[in-house]
DNA sequence: TGACATTAGTGACGTTTGGTGACTAATTCG
DNA sequence: CGAATTAGTCACCAAACGTCACTAATGTCA
C-alpha cells in the first residue's frame, strides 16, 4: 500500500509542490502489454483505479521518487524506467495538483504479480475510465515504449536474464504488433552484437530445444549512416 | 548549493504555481546552433543571463505558455516548438521554483535578432554561466533537435519557405555536425516525396544557379522495415 | 519403432538501399 | 575564350534486407 500525502482534501493545506510523480509499469501480459494499476483508496474520487503516484518528499529528484513509487507499488525494482514528460492541462488528476511528471517503467516478464487485491495489470485493450490526465500518461507511456524500441534495450528487459532467440522474436513482435521473419530477425542480431549464447538449452514441450542467450551488447563500429527521410512528415 | 523553496523572499507573493516554463529558442548561427538568451532584470541573481521563462498563467496550458513565451522573447512565432521533459533536482533556477518544465523551439534563419540589447544570440560554443537547471535544459534542447532530426521536420523549420537543396544539405550538415554526400542526399530525399520544386532559380553569385524548392511531404507507402539494432546499447 | 508434427537454426538467392567517384550543366570572373 | 565555381545526375559497387528452402532435434502417436 502506498501513502498518500496529497489526499487531504480539496484544500490542501500544508501540499508540499503543486505537482505529482505519476509512474506507469508495464508489463507483457498475453498478446499485448499491461499497465499496473492501484485501487483507489478515497470513496470520493469518481474513478476506481489509479496510477501509482505521490509528490516529491524533501530532497528527492524527480528520478528517484519514481523509482520509489515503482519499487513501493510492485515491490520490486523495475528493469528500465524513464521520464515521459510534464501533463497539465487542466485534465482531471486524482491528487488535484495542477501538473504530473509522468513515467514509464518496465518490469520483466514473470515477475510475480503485486500484492493480493489492491492492484492489478490492465491489457493495453482493457483498461478501466482513469482520471483524463492519467489516461493521458498511461497512453504516453504505451507510445514511448515503441517509440524508444530501436534506442533502448526495451525488449530486453521485458525478458527474463536469459532467453531464447525466438522468445525475444516474440516479444519484438508484441510490442510492433505485427510478424518478424525469423532469418532476417536473426541476421541483424547478429550483426548488432547485442546478446552471447549460455551454455544451457531448453526443451519448451515439442520441437528441438532452443539455445538460450543473455543480453551483453559489445561496443560496435559507428557506422556514420546517410539521413533518414523515411519517419518524416 | 541547491535552491531552497521555503525561503522563497517575501517580493514573491502571488506565485501561481511551484513551478516554471522555460523555453531554449534556437537558430542556426554561423555554422552552428545559436540560443536566445535574455538579461537577467533582478541584480539579486547571481547569473547575468537567463532563458525565457515564466510560471503558468490562469486557464493556460503548459504548451500555450510555451508558446506565448517563445513570441513574447522573439517578437514572433517558433517555426516548431516541442516539451523537452520536467528539470528539477534542486538545482539553481531564477525563478526560484522547485521545477521547471522545458521546451524547445526552432527560429527561422533570417529572423531579425530580437530587440536591442536585453536578448542575444548565444552559439553552443560559447554559452555564458547559466543557473545550473536552465543549463541543463539548454543542454536538452540541442540534444533533442539532434535526436529528433529524422523525425520531425527540424531541418525544413530552419529554412526560409523556399530553399535550394544546397541549403537544406547544408543544414543537414550544421545539425548533424558533418559533411554529407551529394548524390546520396539528393537521391534519398527523392525517395521520400519531401519537397516538390518551384518555378524560381536562384544566382548565387558564381556558379550556376540553383532551383529553389519547398516543403511539401506527400504521403508515402509505409515500408514495414525490419528491427533496427544498430542504435541499442 | 518409425512416420509425422513441431520448433530451432542456417544457407543462399535476388532485390533494394546506400556510399562513392566521375561526369555534365550553367553561371561568374578575368 | 578558358578557368573557377556551384548545381545536378549517372553508373558502379558493396552492404543490407526480404524471402524461401533446407537441415536439425525433439515429442507424439499410430
Amino acid at each position: 500500500m502506498r501513502d498518500r500525502p496529497t489526499t487531504s482534501p480539496a484544500k490542501t493545506p500544508t501540499r508540499r509542490a503543486g505537482f505529482s510523480v505519476d509512474v506507469a509499469l508495464l508489463t507483457p501480459h498475453g498478446k499485448q502489454l499491461a499497465v499496473l494499476l492501484i485501487r483507489s483508496g478515497d470513496p470520493r474520487t469518481r474513478e476506481k483505479w489509479i496510477v501509482p503516484h505521490d509528490s516529491l518528499k524533501t530532497e528527492e529528484t524527480l528520478d528517484s521518487a519514481a523509482e520509489r513509487l515503482a519499487h513501493s507499488a510492485l515491490g520490486s525494482a523495475p528493469s528500465w524506467i524513464e521520464q515521459i514528460g510534464a501533463f497539465s492541462d487542466g485534465r482531471r488528476h486524482p491528487a488535484e495538483v495542477e501538473l504530473s511528471v509522468g513515467y514509464v517503467a518496465l518490469v520483466p516478464l514473470g515477475v510475480p504479480a503485486p500484492v493480493g487485491g489492491v492492484a492489478a495489470w490492465f491489457p493495453t485493450t482493457d483498461l478501466p475510465v482513469l482520471a483524463a490526465r492519467q489516461r493521458a500518461i498511461v497512453d504516453a507511456a504505451f507510445e514511448r515504449v515503441r517509440d524508444r524500441l530501436d534506442q533502448a534495450p526495451i525488449a530486453f528487459r521485458l525478458l527474463p536474464a536469459t532467453f531464447t532467440l525466438s522468445e525475444l522474436q516474440g516479444m519484438y513482435e508484441l510490442l510492433l504488433g505485427r510478424r518478424l521473419h525469423k532469418a532476417s530477425f536473426r541476421r541483424a542480431l547478429q550483426g548488432a552484437w547485442l546478446v552471447e549464447p549460455t551454455e544451457e538449452w531448453r526443451s519448451e514441450g515439442r520441437g528441438r530445444p532452443a539455445q538460450l542467450f543473455r543480453y551483453a551488447p559489445r561496443r560496435r563500429r559507428s557506422t556514420r549512416r546517410g539521413v533518414r527521410f523515411e519517419l518524416l512528415g
